[in-house]
DNA sequence: CCTAAAATTTTTAAGCTTGAAACATATTCC
DNA sequence: GGAATATGTTTCAAGCTTAAAAATTTTAGG
């Protein structure tokens, strides 16, 4: 049988989201370990740093900083220290906006088009080999539920 | 392996599991920040420092800080700074372990299992406000899903 | 034009996190 | 016993993260 076909009744309805909760927080937290562990180990960088060049990657023109935490659901004092080190490392540039002194566009360098490239592809063979004891069709249905799923505020209680 | 397996590209099959996994990220960083929010600003206090709770709160008897930074999944080091802290807010006390002068055995404090109570009873009401969208049905099949889920170590590209 | 409010970013202080090194104690094996 | 090895914990330096405050610039209202 199909595991997306099996059905376990509930007993309590706010102990089985909190089940789900704690699973998900494991599955993502380990996941997460490892993928840093390689970033570290085959590449010497960061989960952070590699996800602000993914942002940067989608949008070939930059973003201003603010555009970035929105996007990666961080501070901006954040994308602050982060942008700061990769202009380090001559993966981005930082350029002025003409037309508003305050802000600035962050931009990927050629070297850093290249580079994130090479990883995103080494990335994603690492994520599929991670979760290859999914099958194709728990996968759809895994990817449908977690697409459809809408994380609420909590609600005081 | 059958037809149906076979019959489906490598180069799809890893999109599809890397989608998994963003879509996966971004609700588990979804929630953890609204949890984050709700345990400083409700309670004064932090998810790390929850997540120790929570795992004493389990262990009557106290668990090694080895044991804590094994079930945390996260480093020894990052233990002793948290448990640090919670000692001086008086949630926890270090106890040595008799016949092993090495160890050191945390529990929590009466104070500290009457807080947690208190703080698990709201937080679980949090998650399952959060969760809220997932019909009952659906939340079944999902928690098989992610349960059943074994991560593999990334094989290297 | 002037001033208040809004927008953009950086700075700051505190805490979290890690891997590696250091330190202390236990255990194993010769 | 003594040496080597293993185990348990802390320390350290570097980086990540946040909320709040500060600094700068733009926009809106009068």
């Amino acid at each position: 049988m199909n595991v997306a076909e099996k059905s376990v009744p509930v007993r309590d309805r706010n102990k089985q989201r909190l089940r789900i909760w704690l699973r998900l927080l494991k599955i993502s937290r380990q996941m997460e370990a490892e993928i840093r562990e390689r970033l570290r180990v085959e590449f010497g960088t960061t989960l952070p740093r590699f996800d602000v060049l993914a942002a940067l990657y989608r949008e070939r023109e930059g973003m201003k900083m603010s555009a970035l935490s929105t996007v990666l659901m961080v501070s901006n004092g954040n994308v602050t220290g982060i942008v700061e080190r990769l202009v380090g490392d001559g993966l981005v540039v930082r350029v002025p906006v003409s037309g508003d002194r305050r802000a600035m566009v962050v931009r990927l360098t050629e070297r850093g088009r290249e580079e994130f490239a090479h990883m995103a592809k080494v990335h994603e063979g690492w994520v599929a080999s991670m979760l290859d004891d999914l099958s194709d069709d728990d996968a759809d249905v895994l990817f449908d539920l977690l697409d459809n799923t809408q994380i609420k505020e909590a609600t005081a209680e």
